[in-house]
DNA sequence: CTTGTACCCTGACCGC
DNA sequence: TGCGGTCAGGGTACAA
């Protein structure tokens, strides 16, 4: 569910509450979350006594640095959203809890995920390591230029929508960041994405940073299932140009928007402003 | 290697 | 009110 902004600022709610506490338990009340290397039983034991001494992101992944040398990677996918502290008390908002995490300062730490698409996954920072190696560049970090841009989509045949949500090429974009990122840079998602040209390459690299920076700024975009801590809404979606905006005018030109659907998902595009 | 498809899961919504 | 079909900010396994 969330894409880079939403998953970010999860992370800045989460990080003053979490960094310098240790993790009494785990009850695990969907054994399906987590992930393997471990099951549920190993998963709680090894987890019983860590203490959290930073909360980053990787693209989608929101990451509890351990003692230990030790990764807790967690994946939200669709639905998944953490509650903590007095907002947990209010259980009809929190139905499907899979995990509860108990910590040294008394608080509790609700993971809720209808779907069960979300997970965790204990590593070694080695092992982490290694495996973020596969993820693209951070779009909003320092080294993704234009250049970057045009190399992690060159030779790419795939259509360019398919190509920016491949984690593999840039970490980060979702669905809705996809398609409003093509709509800012005046590009047509069916595009093969190896042959989009300089200037399309340096449209979509600013319209990318753009997108995600004003979403980030606006706590992300809530319009069905995502919530930052504590049920926060985003703000973004009163923002987006194209994203569920199928049959409503173009907030720039006033033509039809239109619904495509690429790689079996949704893609919305104003036809004229990305011809 | 790349690309497309099926699938994981539940709930909301729409048309009948 | 119920039922079936479709779809949802994701990612992975597998086939071609």
């Amino acid at each position: 569910m969330p894409e880079l902004p939403e998953v970010e600022t999860i992370r800045s709610d989460l990080e003053p509450l979490l960094v310098g506490r240790t993790i009494r338990d785990v009850r695990i009340h969907k054994p399906d979350i987590v992930l393997p290397p471990l099951g549920p039983t190993e998963f709680r034991a090894r987890l019983a006594g860590a203490s959290i001494a930073a909360v980053e992101r990787r693209g989608k992944s929101l990451l509890l640095r351990l003692d230990r040398a030790r990764v807790l990677q967690i994946q939200l996918r669709m639905t998944g959203r953490f509650a903590i502290g007095a907002q947990v008390r209010d259980r009809t908002e929190y139905r499907h809890v899979a995990a509860e995490f108990s910590l040294d300062d008394g608080a509790t730490l609700l993971y809720d995920d209808v779907r069960r698409l979300g997970g965790f996954c204990l590593l070694e920072a080695a092992e982490w390591a290694r495996k973020e190696r596969a993820l693209g560049p951070e779009p909003l970090g320092s080294s993704f230029s234009a250049a970057c841009l045009r190399d992690r989509l060159a030779g790419s045949r795939a259509p360019v929508k398919n190509a920016l949500l491949d984690q593999r090429r840039i970490a980060g974009l979702g669905n809705i960041y996809a398609s409003e990122a093509l709509f800012l840079a005046g590009v047509d998602p069916r595009r093969p994405a190896g042959e989009l040209g300089p200037d399309e390459i340096r449209r979509l690299h600013r319209a990318i940073r753009r997108v995600l920076r004003g979403a980030l700024a606006a706590a992300g975009t809530t319009f069905r299932d995502y919530r930052a801590v504590n049920g926060r809404s985003g703000r973004f979606q009163q923002f987006l140009h194209v994203y569920w905006r199928e049959g409503l005018g173009c907030r720039r030109c006033g033509a039809v928007v239109v619904r495509i659907v690429q790689a079996g998902r949704s893609t919305f595009l104003c036809p004229a402003c990305q011809a």
